[in-house]
DNA sequence: TGTAGAATAGCACGGACGTTCGTGCTATAC
DNA sequence: GTATAGCACGAACGTCCGTGCTATTCTACA
């Protein structure tokens, strides 16, 4: 007796679902256009055609690909750093989500968007080089409204330039993505920790400055 | 009457480096996956089969095409870098000339390294992925080191970690290099350039500090 | 200038790709 | 108990890939 699964969708729709989970895995580690829908049904098991049919087209699999991809990343990432009270809590939260959502390898090949963006990055425009923009623009702005949300607390200092310290946050997370899986050494997420903690310390004021986690290792 | 460029190679040397030209200008758009060799050829207008003749096999060409970015990136980057006196000035003119880099846009799909180091990040062994790895690491190596001949000057504070510092520089230059393409903005870049002045300041000794460029744009 | 050898072209191969088509299951609906 | 719709399958397509062979053209040097 199969496991049978809360009834409130169909059949098509369980193994689309299973699709897209194998293909955002696969696409974090191979690429977007790596992804082969060949390679994708063997591994789970059916046919090409049966598999195929389920998309109509492979940009249109590539598409659900990303959507699917970011479901988990608000799931994993944003979510979570919601949760925290605005200001610069919430500020440090969402890099320390992005971080831990790396060491939980939600993704088996690191960021997805972070390869999805270096795959498009200078490719010709496509459908799917749009919604990678729109999610790289989106997240982009979620660092730099919470930053702004602390400035308007007064827990940042009034000079600072939000869209600038975001930047910089991204920076140091990118940095954590590449080389944690390049160099396979994970000291490189706690480079990323340990910049990200200093640069807010610094662009703290003194009421900002003890929302943050002490120089000590917190749990 | 064609260029007949300075005699002392053959021909068929010289259609390799032509080869390799082109093919390191490809991947650095397409990756070095999507570097295909009819491609190639048809973008040199020769044939599929005299340009394989010339490596034998498709690894053999990524290799090649390495060693050629290798030498573009040498020349265009460290080169002009090392020139300066080393130092806080040496550490603040590879950043520089990083950036320089992507703003003239010695390859058209920005720096050929960091689209390699993403396309080969979690993907399996190979020859290509070890090469690559092994520039990423010297490129970081380079920065530490700059960096730490600053702090035995003392122009960097004597607590000062030069990998940490290597590692938050090379984050706002891979974001840079990213989010120039991605968003086709170049603000990005000046918002590296703001990045690494502000850290090497932070990181300076009164003695170091007033090597820096001052706060004003410099021409 | 003639000739050996290098450089390139032509052609064919096996395989993987995305895609299409016809068919057969297996449930639900009548 | 039969009609119907959803879902998956296997076979085949045209194209492009990397890679070998063989023939031809060109180049460099005696």
């Amino acid at each position: 007796m199969e496991r049978m699964p809360t009834r409130n969708t169909t059949k098509g729709a369980r193994t689309r679902e299973d699709i897209l989970r194998a293909a955002a895995d696969i696409a974090s580690v191979d690429g977007l256009d790596g992804l082969s829908i060949g390679r994708l049904a063997a591994e789970l098991g059916m046919s090409k055609s049966g598999l195929f049919a389920h998309f109509g087209s492979k940009e249109s699999l590539q598409l659900a690909t990303i959507e699917e991809a970011r479901r988990r990343y608000v799931k994993e990432v944003i979510e979570p750093a919601l949760s925290s009270r605005s200001g610069i809590t919430r500020l440090y939260a969402l890099c320390q989500a992005f971080l831990s959502y790396l060491e939980r390898a939600v993704f088996p090949g690191g960021c997805f968007f972070a390869s999805a963006m270096a795959e498009f990055d200078a490719k010709g425009p496509s459908l799917a080089r749009d919604r990678i923009v729109e999610c790289q623009e989106q997240w982009m702005t979620t660092l730099e409204r919470a930053a702004e949300g602390a400035r308007a607390k007064g827990e940042l200092r009034a000079d600072s330039d939000s869209r600038q310290l975001a930047f910089e946050l991204e920076g140091a997370l990118l940095s954590a993505n590449w080389y944690f899986h390049l160099f396979h050494d994970a000291t490189n997420i706690e480079r990323a920790r340990h910049a990200v903690r200093t640069r807010l310390s610094r662009e703290a004021t003194p009421a900002g400055l003890h929302l943050l986690p002490t120089g000590a290792q917190d749990s």
